[in-house]
DNA sequence: TGACGTAGTTGCAACGTTACATAAAGAGTA
DNA sequence: TACTCTTTATGTAACGTTGCAACTACGTCA
């Protein structure tokens, strides 16, 4: 059944510890015994027992992500971030998803605290300042994707979501638009109300005569932008909006398909933006404008922070990273793009891009 | 730092058999004793080290997912499945994804092979039959899902590609295309070759005058399925194909999005059926026809299967489930439903469905 | 020659948990 | 009273690993 050090030491004609030391201090090992270790190990297929190693350390390389919504491909790209970030440095990443549900997400939480991770990444569901902040008291650091949960002693990596509903108001009115409708959960999801309170401060800003209404969708999944999109339709059309803003991509994608089939043009009868920018945002069927949302790169940064915040003990400096909201101008509002600027390319100002003949692959 | 048993038992005034047996045998333990035990846990938020309790008890009830690319909804669906059957019965599961590296899966399987995990399910890349044949000897039991890697050792579920690519092929034939595409990797995976090999079945037994060329693509993603519409686009009008059979939705919905912007007409011009039926298939901007792979239900059989194996130890039964395949017909090669049909639903037979105003949400 | 340094090797204890054997305290019975 | 039986509690050893102190062997140098 399992083999352990015992046998590889037995086979190569060694102690255990020498067999220890070939894994942990080759150095220490003399040539020819660390040939002979290497044999045996190779021989036996042996895999050090990592729950030893674990208890007898204290500790063990493995860091743990919990997700809201593995599918959605937002945290599909989060994901890929942090996992680049911390498979450099020599890191195992355990990923698992609260799918929405605030019970599993604290059963995750129980599950990874029993394994002993050192830290976790986490798109939080619910409120769990207070779980997370004493899981730092306990030793395991924790960075949160997303509002910042009120702490003053939990690191964040959040995006100005303000800004980006602003930058997506100033675009829609800019394009003559007076009628705006917003989809989203404003009501449940801090992110939705932010993006919508940006959108308002713009029409607000703008002093010109302009509605906004919010529907409300319950998950920002596609079949959620199908639904808000054929309430839409059922209005009057005098009643209608001119110009719809998704709070994510998904939500935009269903309801622009359905306008589509219902024989509306796009962006001349209703203009459409998105949020995020996934990959489906530029491959929809009329190209997207969007609010990007750097879901990889900002996956990279949680995962730096955590590490740093692991490799740099007793040093309670709380990091609030913020990304800044940056427009890409594609077919969904504009349709035939009329001119390229270049705009301003840092990440921590709001901004814009023009996108021609955006479903190309780069 | 580390709360242990040991502190709980002497805030509770009892010792550290008793409280374990609080958690592994209640019914031995005194209800004053019991209630003495539960504060003192409550009090110093006590959560079991897993890796002292598992490698006292040689194992823990941990199973992992390894999957090829987490971020295709077919593999969300996949892993959602797998996950709620194996959730139930009080398993905890770690995913990871190889991410289509095949030295990224042997470092997955080495890192859940050290941590002991009791079973895993993969879908896998390369050709790692002898891997899973030494870990399930050493107890590890192993679950592929996919083609079966010619091992009689190792249980597998597998899904009916010949049967799916053939009703893909009859169904064009069906509707008169005569010039038909294939897109897809069959090189390189077995799945796309079968799925074309099924394809090529159905035009021999049809004995018609049918041609069929093969597009190659790299990784069954929307992008690949817009160069491979581009490379069609370029051809002289006289070549191109009139149906696409696309070895998976994104591929499908990529191609789709390309021949609408080019005002190329779904389905007269060129008729599109794609592979899986995942959510985007419904939701395309022409809705899809596709052929059915029950990616949830295909992951609850694998986790059902997997706890099977590992509940009964000693029994080497290698299980072999068949998943039949399933024709869904949607707009992309009839624009307008003709008739319903009560099809055969049996899961084991190639069968077809006709879905009326598919984007509607169910 | 003896003291010392260095490279290589090893035995031992400990990490936190749990299964098992054993003990203690009543409770019931002859 | 002496015994058995039951219920409840505890001491101990072991799981596989690794850090440390201790030890050996072999040079080197005064």
């Amino acid at each position: 059944m399992g083999t352990s050090v015992k046998d590889v030491a037995a086979l190569a004609g060694v102690s255990a510890s020498t067999v220890s030391n070939y894994f942990n201090r080759p150095e220490l090992v003399g040539s020819a015994n660390r040939k002979r270790v290497a044999d045996a190990i190779a021989e036996l297929g042996y895999v050090p027992n990592e729950s030893a190693r674990q208890l007898r350390a204290g500790s063990s390389k493995t860091l743990a992500l919990i997700l809201l919504d593995a599918w959605l491909p937002f945290f599909s790209d989060l994901s890929r971030g942090v996992e680049d970030a911390v498979r450099d440095h020599g890191w195992s990443l355990f990923f698992s998803n609260s799918n929405r549900d605030p019970a599993r997400e604290l059963s995750n939480l129980d599950m990874f605290e029993a394994h002993r991770v050192q830290g976790l990444v986490i798109v939080p569901q619910g409120l769990i300042k207070e779980r997370l902040e004493k899981l730092q008291n306990r030793g395991i650091e924790c960075v949160v994707v997303g509002p910042t949960q009120d702490s003053n002693q939990i690191s964040a990596v959040t995006f100005d979501d303000v800004g980006g509903g602003r930058l997506a108001g100033e675009h829609l009115l800019e394009i003559g638009r007076r009628r705006l409708a917003f989809l989203g959960n404003p009501h449940n999801v801090v992110q939705s109300a932010d993006r919508l309170a940006g959108m308002t401060q713009a029409v607000e800003a703008s002093g010109t005569d302009t509605t906004v209404m919010t529907i409300t969708v319950k998950n920002l999944t596609v079949e959620d932008g199908i639904e808000a999109a054929e309430q839409i339709l059922s209005m009057p059309e005098a009643e209608r909006p001119d110009a719809i803003f998704a709070a994510n991509d998904m939500v935009a994608v269903g309801a622009l398909n359905v306008f589509l089939r219902a024989g509306i043009s796009i962006p001349e009868d209703i203009a459409v933006v998105g949020y995020d920018d996934v990959q489906y945002a530029r491959q929809a069927a009329v190209p997207l404008t969007t609010v990007r949302q750097p879901a990889y790169e900002m996956g990279r940064a949680a995962g730096q922070q955590l590490l740093e915040q692991i490799e740099r003990p007793g040093n309670r400096e709380v990091q609030n990273r913020l990304f800044g909201a940056h427009l890409v101008v594609r077919d969904s509002t504009i349709g035939h793009v009329p001119a390229r600027t270049e705009s301003d390319q840092t990440s921590h100002a709001a901004s814009r891009t023009f996108e021609e003949n955006p479903a190309l692959p780069a």
